[in-house]
RNA sequence: UCCUCAGUAGCUCAGUUGGUUAGAGCGUCGGACUGUUAAUCCGUAGGUCGAAGGUUCGAGUCCUUCCUGGGGAGCCA
């Protein structure tokens, strides 16, 4: 009995042995003496060719190998007479394992629009984009485990229902066992939370960055990396209802050793697709982005610009464009100054710090100016912002001053706050949107294109 | 949520100032071709024109509302 191999083995491998492959019609063309069969199995973009001596098969077998169709074939492996690949197998045995009704299957040899496909979301890892798109998202998970792991950070696990509303990250989900047909309700007519299975109220988290910073104060460099949620009715290419998000939180950084974290993790995560993913990225460099490779590279080439919030207000103050939303201090950027900013100001990707204390979370470590805090974004061609973080408020009296400032719930954050009580230290963290990673990696230009099942308002097909 | 564009065959689209039986390419199916690469060539089938109202002698085409999708904006990762 042969061992099956996969496709991205078979094709690397010497002519002249029997080998046994399993996979899915991609197409099949060809007439009365010889038929060609490009197979697929996933484990890489490229097909291996069948080819198979009509004559010697079953007709009727035969008739049932059509696009889609999953087969096992057996045969030898010959270097190919014709163009376009290396090896191929003739086939000596075929069998069919599962048909695929031609009239009803809707993938097809030509191309299909992403909206069509996003429809068919339990059938487009099928197609080459897809598949490149999804193994590319593995490997960059794979590479950010890596790169933690290399460098001393623990993989910490932050939860994913959470009892506090204060993340301060946006709309959240509730979590509930509650009848909503028939709710508890206190005296006062308000829901009456002790009955629920917590025994309070709960969401999903919208960040697992406060769990975090307990880790680091502990640890001393973890990471997150799971799922977050945001409940947000955000209809755009760059935002999802879920999605995740990898959440460095370190003791002891300051705001400069947090960017150089960022600029560190992010170059090295693009060469290692780079490195990793060629064939996948040469595909989508050649079908969905023609400058993706050259720019992937021009990011791990070059370094990223520094400067400041108030530094780039003057900047765009003098740009001399009539600007959508206004440009002045105390107001956040919007998208078409982060453009600017990015796409032709500086032409590279941009770290800007130092940001109206009115604007940013809680959390942000003070300046010394009383009017700034240590905020940190990073913002990408093409994606905007990739990256928001901050240096962290280490001082207990300063962190609570703000949050009596803002109307939060001191009593949900009773635990954050202790860390400033006992050990506190300067730290800091980020968190990095995974998907939008993956969307700067791959070329595509829709967010619901590089997340296998996509959540947005209105829709959790799948 | 706001602005904007779109929805016609399985897919991608065309459809004139409102006018008879609604078109193409690709895909499917049938046929041709001894090695194809998004094969090629000939032929076939396939449509409640997003939904509901309305205007009109007559609506794919005009009007209203709704649904779905794209793009832009806001919110953010």
């Amino acid at each position: 009995m042969i061992k099956r191999e996969k496709v991205k083995e078979l094709l690397l491998s010497e002519p002249g042995q029997e080998v046994l492959a399993k996979g899915w019609v991609r197409t099949k063309r060809g007439n009365k003496n010889v038929m060609f069969i490009a197979l697929n199995d996933g484990s890489t973009i490229s097909n291996i060719q069948i080819v198979v001596d009509v004559p010697v098969f079953d007709e009727d077998m035969l008739k049932e190998i059509t696009t889609g169709a999953s087969i096992r074939v057996t045969g030898k492996l010959v270097k190919s007479q014709g163009q376009g690949q290396s090896v191929e197998i003739v086939a000596r045995e075929l069998e069919v394992y599962g048909t695929c009704d031609p009239e009803k299957y809707p993938l097809q040899k030509k191309g299909h629009s992403m909206e069509f496909l996003r429809e068919i979301a339990h059938l487009r890892p099928r197609t080459n984009t897809f598949g490149a798109v999804l193994r590319i998202r593995h490997a960059m998970a794979f590479a950010i485990h890596k790169y933690f792991n290399d460098r001393g950070f623990y993989y910490l696990h932050t939860p994913i229902v959470t009892g506090s509303d204060a993340e301060g990250a946006g709309e959240m989900f509730r979590v509930t066992t509650l009848d909503l047909d028939n709710v508890p309700k206190k005296a006062d007519g308000s829901i009456d939370y002790s009955e629920d299975f917590f025994g309070k109220e709960t969401n999903l988290t919208v960040s697992g960055q406060l769990e975090g910073e307990l880790g680091a104060l502990s640890l001393g460099e973890i990471y997150t990396f799971g799922p977050t949620f945001r409940a947000e009715n955000s209809n755009t290419p760059r935002h999802l209802a879920e999605f995740w998000m990898i959440e460095p939180e370190m003791a002891f950084y300051d705001i400069n050793d947090n960017m150089d974290l960022a600029e560190d993790l992010t170059k090295f995560l693009i060469r290692y697709a780079l490195d990793n993913c060629s064939e996948d990225l040469e595909f989508l460099n050649r079908m969905i982005d023609k400058g993706l490779i050259e720019r992937l590279h021009f990011i791990t080439d070059n370094d990223f610009v520094r400067t400041t919030y108030t530094e780039a207000v003057k900047i765009l103050e003098k740009a001399g464009r009539k600007w959508e939303f206004p440009v002045s201090w105390g107001n956040d950027l919007k998208a078409e100054h982060e453009r600017y900013l990015v796409e032709e100001h500086f032409k590279r990707p941009v770290m800007l710090t130092d940001y109206p204390m009115g604007i940013k979370a809680f959390y942000m470590k003070q300046n010394d100016d009383g009017k700034t805090v240590r905020g940190l974004d990073v913002l990408f061609p093409r994606i905007g912002e990739i990256i928001g973080g901050s240096q962290r408020e280490e001082i207990y009296e300063k962190l609570e001053g703000r949050i009596k400032e803002l109307g939060i719930p001191e009593e949900d954050l009773w635990w954050y706050l202790e860390t400033r009580k006992f050990g506190s230290v300067p730290h800091s963290g980020f968190g990095l949107g995974f998907e939008r990673l993956i969307l700067f990696v791959t070329g595509m230009s829709n967010i619901r294109d590089v997340i296998p099942f996509p959540r947005t308002p209105g829709s959790a097909e799948f």
